[in-house]
This record gives C-alpha cells, sequence and structure tokens, in this order.
DNA sequence: TAATAATTAAGAATAATTCTCATTCCAGAC
DNA sequence: GTCTGGAATGAGAATTATTCTTAATTATTA
C-alpha cells in the first residue's frame, strides 16, 4: 500500500471522516499531482473510478471536512485543490492558453497591505468582509515560448 | 428622446457599430443604474423587452466593442458592467446575503504596489500577465444591519 | 459477523449559457 | 423616401456544468 494512500486515510481520520473508496482517490491524486485539478482532470486521472456524480459530492464532502478548496476558472468550471497544513494564503494564475492553473504568494508585506485595506475598507463601509481573492490571467511559461 | 438614448446611441456610433434596439435598451439600463447588473436584473429591469438569448449575445458584442466589461458572481452567474471612459480599474464586493455587487477601488499607493508585484512575478516566472481581479466576499451594509 | 448508518452509482433534473435558423431590421446607395 | 444586402434578432433547441434522487453497496461498531 502507498505512502500516499495512507497519507489520504490519515487526513480522513484526522477529521472523523468516513474513509471510503472515492474519497481516497480524490485525495491521493490532490497529493500525488500536488497542483489544483479541475473536475475534467480528476476525472481523467483517475479513469473511470469515479462516477460523476460521486465526484461532485465527494468534493463537497471534502470541502466541508476542511480538506480541500474548490474555486472556479475564468470559464467558470471548477477546480479544487488540497488544503495545506498551515492553511497559508495563496492566490492563482490562470493560462488563457493552456488552462494551467498555477498556485503564487504574493510577497507578506503586500498581503498584509491588503489586510489591512480590506479593514479599512470594512470599518469604512460599515461592512464584513469574509475572505478576498487575487487572480491573475495571463499566459503561462510553457505557452509563452 | 431621453438623454440616456442619446449616450446609448453615441456610444455605438463612437465603436461604429449597428445601433439596434437591444443593444440600446442594455446600454440604457446600465447607464440608469449605473451598478453592475446581473443577466436576472437586466431581464427583470427591462421587462419583457429582450429575448434572453438576445441579451446574452447583446453582452458579448457590447464587451467586443469594449464598452461594458463581463465578470461573474461566486455563484457563477455573468454580471455585466459599463466601462467607464477613463477604464479606470476597481474592484467588486459581493454579499453573499443579498447578492449586491458593490465597486471599490483600492487606495492608489496598494493598487500601484500590486502592480509592481505582479511585474515582479512576471518576470520571475517568465509569464506575461494581462490582468488581475480581486474580489472581497462578505456581508453588505444593509444585511449588516 | 450482523446491524445500522453512511456512501455510492447511474441517470434524471436543473440552471446557465450557447447555438441554429428563419424572420426582421439597419445603413448606405440610389 | 425606397431598395437591398448584410447584420441582428427571437424562439426554442442544444449543450455544459452541476445537483438531485433512489435503490444498491459499503463502512463502522457493537
Amino acid at each position: 500500500m502507498p505512502s500516499l494512500r495512507n497519507q489520504s486515510r490519515d487526513m480522513l481520520s484526522s477529521k472523523k471522516a468516513t474513509v471510503t473508496n472515492p474519497r481516497l482517490v480524490v485525495l491521493d491524486l490532490l497529493l500525488k499531482e500536488n497542483r489544483p485539478l479541475t473536475i475534467d482532470q480528476v476525472l481523467k486521472l483517475s479513469k473511470g473510478k469515479l462516477a460523476q456524480s460521486t465526484l461532485y459530492r465527494v468534493i463537497g464532502d471534502l470541502s466541508d471536512f476542511g480538506l480541500i478548496t474548490e474555486f472556479t476558472t475564468p470559464e467558470n468550471t471548477m477546480v479544487i485543490e488540497l488544503n495545506s497544513d498551515e492553511g497559508n494564503h495563496h492566490h492563482h494564475i490562470f493560462c488563457k492558453d493552456c488552462g494551467s492553473i498555477t498556485d503564487i504568494e504574493l510577497n507578506p508585506e503586500l498581503e498584509s497591505a491588503l489586510e489591512s485595506e480590506v479593514a479599512k475598507i470594512e470599518k469604512y463601509r460599515s461592512i464584513s468582509i469574509d475572505s478576498h481573492s487575487l487572480e491573475l490571467y495571463g499566459t503561462c511559461d510553457d505557452c509563452t515560448n
């Protein structure tokens, strides 16, 4: 039994979640690929081991457990990503040519400048802001060359 | 003939675009409401003067002319917004309760810090970035009280 | 290992958006 | 003002992504 599988098991157990095959398949894949994956990618990479409806439900479950995060591409399709232990905040670059999604972290000063600007906006407008997302759109490394 | 209508006409003419009723209806509405509008809002506010399929096509056309911008809500439905003459860059706050969408501008220093960070990322990763969007999710003024 | 509860798979249902194509409208030539 | 060719529209069908339903299967725990 590969180590990935044990990691996935542990992740589920640590959340007191039932350990089922579809959940393991999705977690294994995210651990193995170590990058955000679209629904299509998950389905293809898991080679028919998952029913599509199951995938969507499993994604909902894993999100609820706090193990993964969902977001969407500019074309409005779902992407999932493993939550790191530290839950570190980051952003994404979407390549308009190949559709690849890359994680980026802002330099910490900028990120905290952003946070404090958000806090200012909250106060000034008397609204409350739960989260923010910054997304970059462009052409990736591979597609530029 | 109201002034809105003339403004809308002028916008289309200035782009050498054919002036048609559906296009005028959409532009009039955006000028009148002066805020981002969802597809549903446009359809309701235009009270059956537009076929849904026409609306989607007109939105594509107006985007191509550079008159409006499309983006999407966290629930993945389309929103359109008039492009200001200066094309000033701004961001959005989405209220998770009432779904309202509000424009915000970052303070200029932060916005330019963001720009230069993006430039740095471009250089460092040898990618090219066309645009970025920052979106805030929370609860608006009205829904907080 | 059996009972119970949770999860799955398949396909139907839904929602947003795009497409098709026959009809209608607009803009420029007369 | 009328004509005409190309552009745009409207109605509904088609498509795509996602969610829902339900009977069957699987996981947990006693």
